[in-house]
DNA sequence: CTCGGTTTGTTCTCCCGTTCACAAACTCCT
DNA sequence: AGGAGTTTGTGAACGGGAGAACAAACCGAG
């Protein structure tokens, strides 16, 4: 039992829904709610309200038994927890049509994140002003990076020169990083790196979606009807994107020999 | 196990994996590879060997002991698992800084999804070209996913009414939602919810600062956000708004709560 | 045909995360 | 002051995923 101080060592898991918590509970505040019992603030979050309990307790006691959480109270712990009671400075590289929409993201101002430069390796673009900033070149990277103490840097290039900017911001001092490229970066041991892929998030709703669709018409799945291509290192096309029609036969093969 | 199809019932964590898998796939054909071992695969996709064989085998057995995988048979058999050889339409709802961009983003059309509709709620946009496309009023939503047979839907809209704007897309349909908007949604069953929420993925690697500038320094507690590099100008210590004050005076609390 | 080298598919174990259920603790009312 | 009613914090069971290790299967050489 914590005689003092909670345990440091909060569960990845924990960790990703802090921000959650903490944005249901300024919502909370700015509808001038002042208490809330784990069930409500649970509701708000989306979570189930005994993961919500239990990962607060990691962070320690706040909260009153009978009562329930104070919100402003609880905003602050969390706040202070995840770091956002200071200022970030960060930098993003790749102002393409994604960068330029994070630089004007509001939610980044707001929970004390600060974007302190704009890269791009495009001189074509070097000077624009976006906001109260202005893209510069990429040559003064490491120097922006020692001169604010940027320790967050997201990138939104293209996939082909993703790792490569990201070396540059590993060794400029960078120690955290979010990856939007559709690539996949790997870094050396202390540096913290998250990724955000779009396509991917759209995949894996296709998937399902898929499955739902199969599973309505009950009948077996059916994409159209390109031939699978062989085992051999035949390039075919499987392509094949086609208007939305019936759906064809598939053959569910999957052995590739004869037993022997 | 299986002796005749593949179980239906893939994990989740493993769905996530696939397109990452597709993509290093790709990229591998690209480069004229048409052969690959699952250790070369799972270097090509940021993932242990074994994870990526224990996920393939969900598929199925495609694959030969001995020699590895053939590229271009193993990335068909997985777009066709995930859907992405079918042809998905989306709409985008909220064309902000954000919607603007996932419109252009190319990833999306590339992997089998073809955005047919882009919608705003506020008039002085309607008639904007954006490509190819033209964004339209939010009032064309029920007839253009029926239209269209749109099953997923992208919500890029405020936090204000993005749970407005998803009830409905569910009334006219959609079955998938992919959230950008910093606000929990709720769907009925049978309605897949993703979410992306930019600013939590930064809170997320701002964590992890913290606790590494704080290891550095070698102070293990006690410190309050206030001794880190730079200048933090504001911790902002929410001053008691009201009545309610902080609960009972905590032993480990710095200097929020007055003494009843 | 047999043997050695190689790589997949699978099994087993461990660990993290989720959920249930309940004691502890606080408030309010009498 | 005491009891009833709430609500938190946590111990314990449960399920799923990650990683290591191994047997089965395939290719090529002799």
């Amino acid at each position: 039992m914590p005689g003092g101080a909670p345990d440091r060592g909060i569960p990845e898991a924990t960790v990703a829904r802090l921000p959650i918590y903490l944005r249901a509970l300024i919502s909370l505040s700015e509808h001038g709610i002042a208490t809330c019992s784990s069930e409500e603030l649970a509701t708000a979050a989306g979570v189930n309200s005994a993961k919500l309990r239990k990962d607060l307790s990691y962070l320690g006691s706040y909260g009153t038994r009978g009562v329930g959480y104070d919100v402003e109270y609880l905003r602050y712990q969390i706040a202070r927890e995840i770091g956002v009671t200071q200022d970030w400075p960060v930098v993003i590289v790749g102002i393409g049509n994604l960068g330029h929409a994070l630089s004007n993201y509001a939610g980044f101002r707001s929970r004390g994140f600060r974007i302190v430069a704009l890269l791009d390796s495009d001189p074509a673009r070097h000077g624009e002003q976006l906001g109260d900033l202005t893209i510069r070149s990429l040559e003064e990277l490491e120097d922006l990076v020692a001169e604010h103490r940027i320790a967050i840097g997201v990138i939104a290039t293209p996939a082909a020169s993703a790792q490569q900017v990201c070396d540059r911001l590993v060794a400029a001092g960078v120690t955290s990083i979010l990856n939007f490229a559709p690539a996949v970066l790997s870094t050396p041991d202390g540096v913290d790196l998250r990724k955000v892929d779009l396509s991917i998030e759209l995949q894996i709703l296709a998937y399902h979606e898929q499955r739902k669709a199969l599973a309505t018409r009950g009948a077996p799945r059916g994409v159209n009807g390109a031939a699978v291509p062989a085992a051999s290192p035949t390039p075919a096309a499987p392509a094949a994107s086609g208007p939305p029609g019936p759906p064809g036969a598939d053959p569910r093969d999957h052995r590739m020999g004869e037993p022997a």
